[in-house]
DNA sequence: CTGAAAGCGCTAACAG
DNA sequence: CTGTTAGCGCTTTCAG
């Protein structure tokens, strides 16, 4: 039987509301009586039980990160900061793996609802529908979308510039001097590829670019890249760049034109999206734009606590990150 | 103000331990009662506060997993099994990165006592003194440690064969051929590593290797591969095939030997350990020995799940998961 | 500054 | 089968 409160009141003689006061506010106790009861309190090595506490007080401390999967390395990032900032708030995070699953992802809600975590972070909420969504929003627990800008306006969101890193990605290719230029993506709906898929060809747009360019959909995944390159290749031997949607697509890509025997980037100038860890550990080492994955979960957690101790729920707030480009070995001018 | 059992009992005119029962028993109650007293929750969109609950039946439902950092790649599939298995049993997990400090993981383990996690899964205690293991062990949580097989007789543990994953690589090599053989590996005492480095010393010294086996010791990274490759090409260029002690060093190692113009596997087989997801991915793809992470991560979970539920601390288990050999393109018949 | 007492939401004897 | 009652361990009025 663990020792409480109880325990330490009688041990040194005083009433248990006053060893719960010494043991939490500073003030309103005398510091004899306090610096006794702490005195005793650490000799029967007593911890508090948060559980009861949190009955009490309506708070468990605990927030709750929903991921399609951890093994994603971008979301195992993500996670990492998230967790550092919760940490750091005095919060623990529990964590869940959705799959993208709807029944999943609801069942988790549910059941950390009943767990009273005083915040969730979520992935997506895309693929829940309407109504669901609705029901989140009216559960009344604060949640903050990650990874997304254009979410129902029910949710705070924290996401990277999508758009402005596809402009980035044009931009840094047409000064390298490429025409020929293609883009690899995923399906044609999936909210931040599409971002970046518009910002690239915005800003291609604008700057007149002497080409048409290509836009090829598919799976955004290692082979999807690899698919997606194959096929472009076949189709357009001419090719002199191509902006993958993400870095994963790249790898992918990288092992096509290694296959094919065209070389990156002596033959064809390669771009990524992401900067995963891996990224510079491929050969040749990827030139991409960088997401700030780790900044982007602290800032979700941070934005979570902030709203999960204002009691009354404040309007959503939005922030977006800035990212970057990451010059490595992967690209270079055309001749 | 969240509703509850006592706003379903006025509701349904019955007591509120009749509603409980009907909440949680199946039996002892009428079903026609029971009947109504669900659906007046349904209609009320009632749901249970599973912290009022713990406090009375001492049981969170929750465990925890204590990692070195959620972003290796090896500990997000293992997590990723773990959640799996947790959230089967009905139970939540919360994730904690410690960077294998010894004070972080005391915090964390203190934290989440008070929290009354009904287990804890650890990624190692190595690096704990031998009194905040004594500490640990007397708190009175079951404990199950992961990826260690050598741990003190306190914790259940749940660990890959990396001694016999050692033996297979040396098999392999030896049967492909191979005399001149070297072992990259990390710190000298590094338990799974070590446990690998026997394995594979042991089984060459069986097979009366023909040569003397190169072995090196140096950081169990990418750069650390990198670093002991040129060091071991420069020392040894007749050296014909490579152990690395994991896949990290193993990426290391082909980056090294691209740049030192050596061809794997033409000139140099290479062999790794782990099997982690990028290993099919790199060029070559890495032959390597195959640790069933998932598996372990929901092995764990079980076995603490087991330990959690019989309230009596039963003595520690052990368990020692298969590896096995992944061929792909690393390696090749010595000529 | 300290004590008494109520109660958070739920479970679990114990009666009936 | 159902109601009464007593807490789980802690916080928080309200008195004093």
């Amino acid at each position: 039987m663990a020792i409480t409160i109880k325990d330490i009141a009688r041990e040194s003689g005083v009433n248990i509301s006053t060893v719960s006061r010494a043991l939490n506010d500073a003030y309103g106790v005398h510091q004899e009586t306090r610096g006794h009861v702490l005195a005793v309190a650490a000799r029967l090595n007593y911890y508090p039980n948060r559980v009861a506490r949190g009955l009490k007080t309506r708070r468990s401390h605990t927030l709750a990160l929903i991921v399609s999967d951890i093994r994603n390395p971008f979301f195992a990032e993500v996670t990492r900061g998230a967790e550092d900032a919760a940490r750091a708030g005095g919060y623990d995070l529990v964590l869940c793996n959705s799959d993208l699953d709807p029944r999943k992802q609801m069942e988790y809600v549910a059941s950390l609802l009943e767990k009273q975590v005083d915040g969730i972070l979520m992935n997506s909420v895309a693929d829940l529908s309407r109504k669901q969504q609705d029901q989140l929003a009216a559960s009344g627990v604060p949640i903050v979308l990650l990874n997304r800008s254009t979410a129902s306006k029910s949710f705070s969101t924290v996401c990277a510039d999508n758009e402005a890193g596809g402009a980035m990605a044009a931009q840094y290719l047409l000064r390298l001097g490429h025409e020929n230029i293609a883009h690899l993506t995923g399906p044609r709906r999936h909210g931040n590829l599409t971002d970046r898929a518009r910002g690239f060809l915005r800003f291609l747009k604008a700057a007149n670019a002497k080409q048409g360019i290509t836009v090829l959909h598919g799976e955004n995944s290692f082979s999807g890249g690899q698919t997606l390159t194959q096929k472009l290749l076949r189709q357009q031997p001419e090719i002199s760049a191509i902006f993958a949607a993400n870095d994963l697509m790249a790898f992918g890509a990288i092992r096509a034109m290694l296959e094919l025997g065209r070389r990156v980037p002596e033959d064809i100038s390669l771009i990524g999206f992401d900067n995963l860890e891996l990224a510079s550990v491929v050969h040749p080492p990827l030139t991409t734009i960088h997401q700030p994955k780790y900044e982007m979960g602290r800032a979700a957690s941070e934005m979570l606590l902030r709203l999960a101790r204002n009691q009354s729920k404040p309007r959503s707030q939005h922030l977006l990150l800035g990212v970057e480009l990451i010059q490595r070995e992967s690209c270079r001018k055309r001749l």
